[in-house]
DNA sequence: TTGACTTTGACTTTGTTTGACTTTTGGATT
DNA sequence: AATCCAAAAGTCAAACAAAGTCAAAGTCAA
């Protein structure tokens, strides 16, 4: 299957590169004789923040895409926590989830606060009730990928 | 890319002016043989006030473009930036506010990560796009407050 | 045969490069 | 002093170069 030998592909290269690499869509899509869209859809589904990868890209002229990997062993106690969350928190539970890691060090108070100001529901007043729990949880979850090394 | 490029050669010389230079639009798209307006193009589109800079010229014989870094003070940039932010705010420019952020030491590198990514589109991709830039305004806000005093 | 996953391609959005044309300015020339 | 001129910088739109989006069509296993 193409999405495989594409997720291969990305996947050696990580490799090779330790962790982090730059691609362009046209110039690969072009190398494996595929539609460009194709390269999108492999990084959309198989690369995703759940699975520990953080993705940025530019267009235009000189645009790329940039795959990084995050290191989820060195980072055991973060994991815990990202694979708590699930789909939907309410705000006092990441509240009790951010003193838990303020209080172990693995955050600073400000860094805390910052985190605190993203999640806390006068921040998301403006989602729907109903969906404020997931976006949350996202939220939450790309604040721990950010903080893994 | 021609555009790094240049954007690059005037962060160092501003670095080595110690934040603010005057430069002579047609002698340097010369030196680097490019066509003038390449030079307005990157001064516009990278130099810009919400990224700190201040741009003045002068047209004419002996004519130049003079960039400025701007310096404000700890609760002078937060204010500044929570009252720029309005309604709505892009990825793009709230990217450019952190980075300015950061630079000027009002926040941490590990901070700057954990706002970006509690901004970031990907965060906030379940969110109708119409939404996403309201949203990202307010916790913007909520996190230039917690950081204040 | 349904439903999840894949593949494709048309269309959109964003960013860059170039060049033709305009405006401003200081200095020379009346 | 008024005028002209050449040397700047400014503006803008067209052409080009990416990546993003989305829906339709295809595939395959349960």
């Amino acid at each position: 299957m193409l999405t495989d030998q594409i997720a291969k592909m990305i996947e050696e290269m990580l490799e090779a590169s330790g962790g982090s690499l730059e691609l362009q869509r046209n110039e690969m899509a072009g190398r494996l004789g595929c539609v460009p869209s194709q390269i999108s859809y492999v990084i959309t589904s198989r690369f995703t923040p759940e699975r520990g990868y953080i993705i940025e890209s530019r267009r235009g002229g000189g645009g790329h895409i940039r795959i990084v990997r995050k290191q989820m062993h060195r980072d055991q106690y973060l994991m815990h926590f990202f694979a708590a969350i699930g789909d939907s928190i309410e705000e006092n539970e990441a509240e009790a989830y951010l003193r838990n890691l303020l209080g172990n060090e693995v955050i600073s108070a400000r860094e805390a606060k910052i985190a605190s100001a993203a999640l806390s529901g006068a921040a998301l007043q403006n989602i729907a009730p109903e969906g404020r729990g997931t976006v949350r949880a996202r939220i939450f979850k790309h604040i721990l990928l950010s903080l893994m090394h």
